[in-house]
DNA sequence: TAGATTGTTAATCGATTAACAATC
DNA sequence: TAGATTGTTAATCGATTAACAATC
């Protein structure tokens, strides 16, 4: 195995679709995979599957290709999914509530322990067993709790405020969902999800498709 | 100006940042500003910006800079963000109803117009005032409205077909939260929204924060 | 063993950065 | 005009693809 540490984001941006692929033929009951049906599949070059997992290490046998459950747990523990995480979500508008709901339902090993809002409206609400709890408990909250993911649905005025709050709470790593972006201190993961970004981006596509 | 066509994705990306920066700028009454000092906010360096800017023309003036307003101009007619869009929404639960909100109260110019779902319960439900409808009038309302953007928030298992009905009932783009890869006809917009490799490479960069 | 397919090095391609002449 | 800063070309860097020897 490389050295890590100087693996690019571009090679960590693709390990969640090899991922969702290797789940499809799992499901199909495929034992083995070729680099080459592997990029039929996923449409990533044979050559670019087989230096992203080579990032890692040897995972395949010349001449019989990739055993996709090993590789499936292979790819989960880089990516640590082999350990669970504890996440706050702070803003719990209707994003926040999607949020908790998807990923109460879809995904084992992120657990919201925690959700927090300012507007008393929603202060005792509760989500699939979480209770929402008032935005001024946050500090203490994660005083007393050991969390690892902080997940940001506020608006673009409060989060960076927020993203400190967590940061000094020790949180590990953000979730950002405000359309901003935030300061901080860079031993703390970040992951930002620009909603609108990405619409522009589709607006833009949507008037130069002939390109 | 350049031919269009030849603009890579990378730049595009970066486009809605250099709006949500201007934006800033405009707030402040700041009238110009220098690729120099745009890099300090922004984070790109100043070469790139000029090159960025330069693909689609000479927004700057030699010796005074970029026009903080006229840039912002520029920019959000080259994503066309001078035009509106319609759009539907298939799949109201907590992610479409949140994305129905977020666009209705954020994003003037990509205005819900109908909305859809299987789920009785959601049928009839108004969000926005917009009524939820039955999923089986999807094709007939697609006929007889011309909608620009569909928002796919169903689940992996029925995205596919959807997808297939957007673009029978003439979308130009296709905004994707499923957790899969929609094959499109590529005169198709497609623009994903992967909020499960989103968290994945969180988990990534969580366990890799010294690198 | 022969065939298949990886792991890995080398070549290519594209994107970013640096440099500087043009020009406001 | 002198100073500032762009527009643009050239250099560098990084990521992707091609090629092939290693090996199962």
């Amino acid at each position: 195995m490389k050295e890590s540490g100087k693996i690019s984001k571009a090679v960590i941006k693709r390990l969640p679709r090899y991922l969702r692929y290797l789940e499809e033929l799992i499901k199909k009951d495929v034992d083995r995979i070729s680099s080459n049906e592997l990029s039929g599949l996923i449409g990533y070059t044979a050559s670019q599957i087989r230096q992203d997992l080579n990032n890692f290490g040897g995972f395949g046998q010349q001449g019989y290709g990739y055993n996709v459950k090993a590789l499936h747990v292979e790819i989960s523990k880089i990516l640590g999914l082999d350990q669970t995480y504890k996440m706050v979500i702070i803003g719990c508008g209707n994003l926040g509530q999607a949020l908790a709901n998807y990923t109460h339902y879809y995904k084992a090993g992120f657990i919201v322990c925690g959700m927090f809002d300012v507007n008393p409206r929603l202060v005792g609400l509760r989500i699939n067993d979480i209770e929402v709890m008032d935005y001024s408990l946050l500090d203490e909250y994660l005083e007393q709790n050991s969390i690892d993911i902080g997940i940001i649905c506020t608006n673009k005025g409060s989060a960076q405020e927020v993203a400190d709050k967590l940061i000094l709470g020790k949180v590990r790593g953000i979730w950002n969902f405000a359309p901003m972006d935030l300061t901080i201190s860079d031993d703390v993961a970040l992951e930002n999800v620009h909603l609108s970004d990405s619409l522009q981006s589709l607006a833009y596509h949507i008037n130069h498709r002939d390109d």
